[in-house]
DNA sequence: CGGTGTGAATCTATTCACAGCA
DNA sequence: TGCTGTGAATAGATTCACACCG
């Protein structure tokens, strides 16, 4: 079966399954181990691994090397994204030479800041560009995601050069609400917001597990 | 009306509206121009709204500073909570700088780390401890909520030290899945994940508007 | 009128319960 | 026997549609 859509919430919990099989030392696992772990109903657990393509459990659970392949496949994770980094002030700087994308499969081919300045001080293992440069180096090598690191006061503007320059994707760290077409995605990753999040969860005694940040979000 | 239970969704909705509604210099607002901003339908901002008590909106909308006020009443944002860092590497101390936190309610009064040669060598503006008075200390000054910036290797010891001591939520900085009591709330905000929620995104081409961070979720 | 507020209807997701397989 | 896989049942969230209010 393949009715071609996986449910949002379901997504989500498979890329945080996910992430607890990568850090997992065993060769099969059940459903109910699982639930233990992650709290999910085995239930759940179940349905969100029976809309993946190509699987097939044994008595012993599932086969975790096998479960992890299907789970990237179908979530998309395998092709490699190229991605960018906007604003390069402290935190954006610091992504410059953070060495988990590429393992990850995503690659960092520029950085954009509006200061031509910093562009030229900045020590920088990946080209860095002038904002005005954007939409061409965007289309150019193809970037589909962005991450979003610019003052709150720019954020909406930049964002706005993101998606006009063809931008699939924006991984949005400034605590601004981001007004995009629909066909772009955004995630949030707002620290102040996650404390927020979990402050609202200790008050109403009722929350979703957010998983993915941006379910910061 | 008051069912006394707001669903989960809603929750997040009304966190990312009030970030909103902060950048927003103007006075009143109707449920189709929040429509417009965010993509959500009018419909469903009216029903959010309707969860809320002690609103009640003119014909010209909602009045922006009253509507800011009682979803922060509700989400229980109003009464400052105390917070702690565990982990002070450098993200970790990059946190203990940071001055946003007060500004939000969120008073930051301790940070944790298992080198007692690190503690003695940083310079805060909070107290640092090592961890194995986090017990303790977590008890005295009443402190709710934590951030773990520990490598990913000590996360889960480290959530597991966080609840005996009896802490209410982790913001979690950690690329794993951590396992904890129901009562404890996680939010997740690890950046390549954020990455891979927009590509799943992108593939699947169904996604859901996580807004708030963790949704690492 | 141009908005809100809300029951009722619809759509979506989760859980149940059990058949089928190793 | 112990687990998966899945239609059917239930629970939950969103949207609709319209009465009502300033």
């Amino acid at each position: 079966m393949w009715m071609n859509q996986i449910p949002g919430p379901a997504i989500e919990r498979l890329l945080h399954l996910l992430r607890f099989l990568e850090r997992l030392d065993v060769q099969f696992i059940t459903s109910s181990e699982i639930e233990d772990y992650t709290g999910w109903s085995s239930a759940t657990v179940r349905k969100d691994i029976s809309y993946l393509e190509g699987i097939s459990a044994g008595t012993a659970g599932y086969e975790v090397g096998r479960l992890k392949e299907v789970i990237r496949e179908t979530l998309g994770l395998t092709e490699g994204r190229r991605i960018c980094i906007v604003g390069l002030g402290r935190l954006g700087s610091a992504f410059l030479n953070f060495t988990g994308f590429e393992q990850e499969g995503f690659h960092l081919v520029a950085g954009f800041d509006s200061s031509v300045n910093r562009i030229e001080i900045l020590r920088s293992p990946v080209p860095l560009y002038p904002t005005y440069k954007m939409a061409e180096v965007i289309s150019r090598f193809q970037i589909e995601l962005a991450l979003l690191c610019v003052p709150a006061s720019e954020a909406q503007r930049s964002a706005e050069k993101l998606v006009a320059a063809g931008i699939r994707g924006i991984l949005n760290f400034a605590p601004v609400v981001l007004t995009v077409p629909p066909t772009v995605a955004v995630e949030n990753l707002y620290v102040v917001d996650g404390l927020r999040a979990l402050a609202a969860r200790l008050s109403s005694k009722k929350g979703t597990e957010p998983g993915i940040p941006g379910k910061n979000e």
